[in-house]
DNA sequence: AAGCCTATATTTACATGTCAGTATTTTTCC
DNA sequence: GGAAAAATACTGACATGTAAATATAGGCTT
């Protein structure tokens, strides 16, 4: 119960759970029962319904009206558009920066590279993919289009699930990022715009290759309505309350 | 009250505030009463809070704790950069439907043109902007981008709401935004990149000339807290409750 | 054994009451 | 008259109560 008495008990429950569906801590697809978590957070059903209400318009959580709530399933068509918008506006970023050249940020960039080895070093996969967004963030920062950024962020829940499944149990995944991110800061100082947009491309293209196996190990957590998954194998998705999983973490269960 | 039954009491509330906003209906800076809401739209105080929270997530409404809530002023800055999202991805989407050509929605856009120039000649400036975001949003569609455009839709709130005043205003926009959007279309139907390209940096640069202007003309409209606006003319805000303006729409008070 | 009906439990959506913080107005004091 | 201070009115944040919709479980019929 890390909350600071000034904030708002809505805005920590939030984080809270915000933070436990993105690092997977809680299985996608498993139910969310309001009242369960005003009785573990000690506040009332308000500020819970609050949460799960702005969690919902970010897709992080499905309501079902007078049924119940789950954390949502890894869409793989949604993770198409959020990559989408992400590709688009991270190489717009990184057209802006070199052409206004905010060279004072590139320490900074450097220094989250540092912290994001360390992560790895700790097998801390969490923080690993921390460090690796507060590192694109400077970007943003530096071209002065931070909420931009925050946007970004917030509208790509799918593929960062997809993403720290991916740097947990894929283990090649973890170096070639953290070198993508050394090479596009020398792109960077050196004002080489053609390399750093191509090292864009490359950091951004590495991780599509990857879904398929994962949706192959792990069908459970991913949604099947189209395509994507053989008509055979589309398994039933269960109702809601049959879905009152163990308070286990799902990410650090599976083996890798 | 336009509500279906079916639509949830919080739905209708944030449409119907949303669309005033949006409108221009409710001049920026405008104080909003929870419960003076409540009453009028024959709702409790809970979906009027659930909407009005929504609505500052979304930085239409500015809520400030114990006080008041207002609705939010037009930021030059948040204008740059809600530009900056619409401008690099609506050039991505350009890029990928001439790769993809998918033709069938050309015919689609053109009706939509159609409309736009129907509201014109009506006069009726909000579907004439109504009509505009129509079109846009079929090229995302065209893509299976159609998330992507939403998210476009809701986080550029300020940027809409100066295009609203700039059309209603300046008299000469309104021209040069239809024959813009025909040369799209021939342009798309050649499959000329260049010349798409070049049509929607035009597009979108134009209004960024105007705004200057319209700053001038309504400063309390426009929030003025960094550089923007001279230093002597800067207006002290005033409070939320001094602002229990009349019912009158703003829009449509305005000379033009 | 399989399918249907009903009773019950659980859920979200909404209504209402309370409280603490803030703005405004009134009062007090010089 | 003017400034400080106290009182008042109003606000959003949160707690809790109620109702309608939905899921589940168990018994019943066939």
């Amino acid at each position: 119960m890390a909350s600071k008495d000034s904030e708002k008990a809505a805005d920590f429950v939030y984080t809270t759970i915000r933070n436990r569906i993105l690092n997977l801590e809680y299985k996608p697809g498993r139910g969310l029962s309001a009242a369960a978590l005003s009785q573990e957070l000690k506040v009332s059903r308000s500020p819970v319904r609050e949460a799960l209400l702005r969690l919902s318009l970010e897709s992080l959580v499905e309501i079902f009206p007078q049924s119940g709530s789950r954390v949502s399933l890894i869409d793989l068509n949604k993770v198409t558009e959020e990559r989408f918008l992400r590709k688009n506006m991270e190489i717009a970023a990184v057209v802006e920066f070199i052409s206004n050249s905010p060279v004072e940020y590139l320490d900074e960039m450097q220094r989250f590279i540092d912290r994001q080895i360390e992560a790895w070093n700790k097998q801390d996969i969490v923080d690993f993919l921390k460090y690796d967004d507060a590192f694109h963030g400077v970007i943003f920062k530096a071209i002065d289009k931070y909420r931009c950024w925050e946007l970004i962020t917030s509208f790509c829940p799918n593929e960062h699930r997809l993403r720290l499944l991916s740097s947990w149990v894929i283990a090649g995944t973890r170096n070639s990022v953290i070198s993508n991110h050394q090479d596009l800061v020398a792109a960077l100082e050196r004002k080489d715009r053609e390399e750093a947009l191509r090292i864009e491309q490359q950091h951004l293209s590495r991780i599509s290759e990857e879904s398929a196996k994962l949706v192959a190990v792990y069908p459970s957590i991913f949604r099947s309505d189209t395509s994507w998954i053989p008509a055979e194998q589309t398994t039933v998705q269960p109702h809601i309350r049959s879905f009152q999983d163990g308070n286990e973490n799902f990410l650090t269960s599976l083996r890798h």
